[in-house]
DNA sequence: TTGTAGGCGTTATCAG
DNA sequence: CTGATAACGCCTACAA
């Protein structure tokens, strides 16, 4: 492949001068300049990036660490990601944790000799980012962490209003006549987890509600936990009426068991989710869920980073995104309250298919 | 960061030795070589991988270039070679192209100043992949094809057996007593719609059924085309009595456009998908579905390029990975012929819950 | 067995 | 403005 000498013996000029042009790091009087960038077109030249990186401490790479992009939450973030950083010259690197923290520390310790520009992070449980990112930013790498922070974070961030969605939703179902609802939540040592939660919370004591303490389910981010969760909740007396599932995955585990019960969502039993995935619009009945944007959350995370590569004093910078209540067939006023019921708000279009 | 410079006057040998322990490219006497690797230890040094991808001329980076992550069949491809890759000490750079060759073109020209060692490529529509690779094996870099290969590639490659698949699908429907079989494919200048399509064919064909020309429906691979191409189906007279859609997006297009006509699956049609995505198992009736495995294919075709990397010479492989056919509820011999009707095989255990 | 030194392709500094 | 030239960190002949 062509190299900057060779264009530089292509055009009649020194190895600086081709560096310069294509830099644009000092004047160069335009003929010289046309037979640098012509010999640059006629070899089709492309700039090393490993030598340019070598030489500037410094990679046009972003890398990027999830948990696990078969979890249909992250590959909208990963994508988001994806097109600004490709928009702006850059690569990315992905990266799986399986929420593992010390596969997170050994991706950290792998990437850092890659010098990246920048490091988007979804952390791991019971990450030790906030302390690895320290060592990072010293090799001039620009953290960014989403979806949920670790202990004590600092840095720049961006994440979604997760105790506003669970607010939303909660005051939705009460608004319809729900008094018994339930809550499964994901693992309280997550940020999202115990924000969703408060929302909840908020919701039901501005109702007057009070919250009986079995309504409240913690477990995994998964199917499996929602289902065995919804099981528990379906055998207390007297039963939710409603349940605020948080997260998607929850929320079909949650169908599931329902449907297996023999009672029907949403004439026996109201279910609101939370992510919005593409998934909700292909169950019966099809899920109203929080919706929030994966894509946009990866988006702004790398437009974030790459702003703090050209910009790297300033302070901390957090960025919270809205999420968006999107009701569909899954709930429906209590069975004994449904004459009284308020009238539901105007049903919100979903994506629409065709 | 700690270099080697460092490590060698901490060991108080020289630079090259240092290069020797650290590569075993030489014998070093125990004492030194002690020296050494306790210093690496003290100093947490790890070699820069851009001066040791500049040296080599390649670096441990595995590219992969897909159309889109949000499409749910190739998060597991992607995870597969992930996996993989971090085994080997490799890293993944992740290239999203739309499907679109021109935006392939870029992603592949960009990839080749980081000297990755291999490349794994889902091809984009008319991909002019052949000839980039040509190119592109020169810088040592190993080029492998997965799930639908570009006009004459003659590399190495890594497929499913999708004519096979589509056949044993056909295949159990007329063995339910469907005669009027339609079938929905992708788009036909893919080489895995052409596969799907001719197995299809075949299996009519050994029933001695003829096939009706409006049966068969091209479209993209996505819920509005099958959801558009189901509705056409719908409509004829006689109507199919049961479809085979090329892929799951397809088949969830059909099944909406199924209930949305009044009718039922399987009662009034029967709908077999491809891919086996975990979709299939949230819709009701739960979708049955020719499936492949994304996380083999990918995983598959990360070991051929970094075997490729240790063995640059040697005649091209070609992987061809099984199919299993899964059979849900989307599927019942066809109403009129019910009694008379083959029993259906037993009915095999999709994912298991919890 | 160990050390020396050249060069991979850039960028950046500093003379001219 | 333009051109030498010294790093960046590592590998690898080749020499000792």
């Amino acid at each position: 492949m062509a190299n900057m000498k060779k264009i530089a013996e292509l055009a009649g000029v020194s190895l600086g001068t081709v560096s310069h042009v294509l830099n644009g790091t000092a004047k160069v009087r335009e003929p010289l300049r046309k037979r640098v960038l012509d010999a640059v077109q006629v070899t089709g030249y492309q700039p090393s990036q490993l030598a340019r990186g070598l030489r500037r401490d410094k990679t046009n790479i972003l890398a990027m660490i999830i948990p696990d992009i078969l979890n249909p939450f992250f590959p909208g973030v990963v994508r988001g990601a994806e097109d600004v950083a490709f928009t702006k010259g850059y690569r990315l690197v992905l990266c799986n944790t399986d929420n593992d923290h010390s596969k997170e520390i050994m991706h950290l310790n792998a990437l850092r000799t890659y010098l990246p520009s920048g490091l988007i992070v979804i952390p791991s449980d019971f990450s030790e980012l906030t302390v690895q990112a320290e060592s990072y930013r010293r090799t001039g790498a620009a953290v960014v962490c989403i979806d949920r922070l670790p202990r004590n974070w600092d840095g720049d961030s961006v994440t979604i209003n997760n105790a506003e969605g669970a607010y939303e939703a909660a005051s939705y179902l009460i608004g319809l006549g729900h008094r018994r609802l339930a809550a499964i939540t994901g693992p309280l040592h997550l940020t999202n987890s115990q924000d969703r939660l408060k929302g909840f919370k908020r919701a039901l004591k501005q109702a007057g509600i009070e919250s009986i303490p079995g309504y409240l389910q913690e477990t995994t981010f998964d199917r499996a936990g929602g289902y065995a969760k919804t099981k528990i909740l379906l055998k207390m007396v007297p039963r939710p009426t409603a349940i605020l599932a948080c997260n998607d995955m929850i929320a079909l585990g949650a169908l599931l068991a329902i449907r297996e019960a023999g009672l029907h969502c949403p004439d026996d039993i109201s279910l609101i989710g939370f992510d919005g995935l593409d998934l909700t619009e292909v169950t019966s009945p099809q899920l109203s869920s929080v919706y929030q944007s994966p894509y946009q959350l990866g988006a702004a995370a790398a437009e974030l980073a790459l702003d703090r590569v050209a910009q790297e004093e300033g302070p901390a910078r957090h960025i919270v995104l809205k999420t968006e209540l999107r009701i569909r067939d899954s709930v429906a006023p209590p069975a004994k309250a449904k004459r009284a019921a308020v009238k539901a708000p105007t049903r919100k279009a979903g994506y629409v298919l065709a």
